[in-house]
DNA sequence: AAACATTCCAACCGCGTTCGG
DNA sequence: CCCGAACGCGGTTGGAATGTT
C-alpha cells in the first residue's frame, strides 16, 4: 500500500528534540499516559509526527531508562541473547529492562560486533579458542587510528555524562542534560505515585497487562548481581513500562528457568565465557 | 591550529503486523 | 473478511564529538 510517510507532511519538524519539546511531550504523557500517539501532535501542538513522539518517549524520555555505561554483565547478556535471538533487539531489550532496543542495537553495532569480530579473528588465527586477556596487546584496542578509543567505557561514560541526548555546544549540552534529568525525575515521581488511570490502554499496555512478565523474575536473578541493583530502582514500574516479548507466534521465549540456566549456569559454554569475552576485551 | 578521519548515537525510514470500523 | 490506519521493529543515516596527522 502506498502509505504516505508520516513525517513527510509539510510543517513536520525533524532533527534533534529541544528541551521545550520534551517538556511538552512529557507533560502531555503525564496527563494522558503513553499511547494514542496519533493524537499527541494534534493535542500538544508539537510539530512532530506521532511516530517521532513515540520514539522520543520510548527511547529517551520514558522513566527508568538507564543510559550509557553498559556493564560487562549486560554485555554478556546481550552477546548471549544476540547469538540466540539474532538481531531481535526488542526481544533482547525485554531482558534488560532499563535499556531500549535502540540503545542495545547501537551498542551492538558500535561496540560488540567489532569486539566479537576481533575476538573471532584472534581465536581463529591463534588456533584454539583461548580467551583474550587484558595483557594481550591485541585485545586492547589496537584498531587502526583508534588507540585512544581504547577505553570505550571511558569514552562512553564521558560522553553520556556530559550529554546523553543532545548534540549541541557543550553549554547547551550540559543544560539540556540537566533539564532532561529533571524531566526524568519528574516522571519517576509521577509514575511511581500515580495509579495508572488510563481510560483506554494502548496496545502496548494491554500487552503488559496480559503477559506474564518474564523480566521481573529475571530481575530477581539479576538482583544477585550487584551491578544490576540500580535496575530495581524502578522495579515497581518495570512490568508496566517495559516491553516484553510479544511476538509469541513466531518466537517462543525460553522459559525463565531455561534462560537463567543458560545465561548463568552453563559451565564453560555460556555466560561465563561471554563475560570473559566481555571483560577481557577492554 | 587546522584539516581530515573516525566514532558514536539520536532520529529517521520503510516494511511488516496488528487493530478497529 | 476487507481495508485503511496505527503501531512496532530493525536497518540506516546525519551530523556532532572526538581523535589523528
Amino acid at each position: 500500500m502506498g502509505r504516505p510517510p508520516c513525517c513527510d507532511k509539510v510543517g513536520i519538524k525533524k532533527g534533534p528534540w529541544t528541551p521545550e519539546e520534551d517538556i511538552i511531550l512529557v507533560s502531555y504523557i503525564q496527563e494522558h499516559g503513553p499511547g494514542n500517539w496519533r493524537s499527541v501532535p494534534t493535542n500538544t501542538g508539537l510539530m512532530r509526527c506521532s511516530k517521532s513522539c513515540r520514539l522520543r518517549w520510548t527511547n529517551y524520555l520514558r522513566p527508568g531508562i538507564k543510559r550509557g555505561n553498559f556493564t560487562p554483565h549486560e554485555e554478556g547478556i546481550i552477546i548471549h541473547l544476540q547469538s540466540l535471538l539474532g538481531n531481535r533487539w526488542a526481544a533482547i531489550a525485554s531482558y534488560l529492562p532499563q535499556r531500549t532496543d535502540n540503545d542495545i542495537k547501537n551498542y551492538w553495532n558500535t561496540h560488540l560486533k567489532k569486539k566479537l569480530n576481533k575476538h573471532q579473528s584472534l581465536t581463529a588465527s591463534s588456533g584454539s579458542g583461548s580467551h583474550m586477556t587484558s595483557s594481550d596487546p591485541s585485545s586492547t584496542c589496537h584498531a587502526p587510528k583508534a588507540t585512544s578509543k581504547c577505553s570505550f567505557e571511558e569514552t562512553s561514560q564521558t560522553r553520556n555524562t556530559v550529554n546523553p541526548n543532545f548534540s549541541a555546544t557543550s553549554n547547551n549540552a550540559a543544560l539540556y542534560a540537566s533539564s532532561t534529568e529533571n524531566i526524568s525525575r519528574l516522571l519517576q515521581g509521577f509514575m511511581s505515585s500515580t495509579p495508572r488511570i488510563i481510560e483506554s490502554p494502548s496496545n502496548e499496555e494491554k500487552k503488559y497487562q496480559n503477559e506474564a512478565v518474564v523480566p521481573d523474575a529475571l530481575i530477581n536473578t539479576y538482583c544477585l548481581n550487584q551491578e544490576i541493583e540500580p535496575l530495581l530502582r524502578f522495579d515497581s514500574d518495570v512490568s508496566i513500562t517495559q516491553p516484553v516479548l510479544t511476538d509469541s507466534d513466531e518466537f517462543k521465549p525460553p522459559s525463565l528457568t531455561q534462560l537463567e540456566k543458560w545465561l548463568f549456569d552453563e559451565p564453560g559454554t555460556g555466560q561465563a565465557d561471554l563475560m570473559d569475552l566481555s571483560t577481557d576485551m577492554f
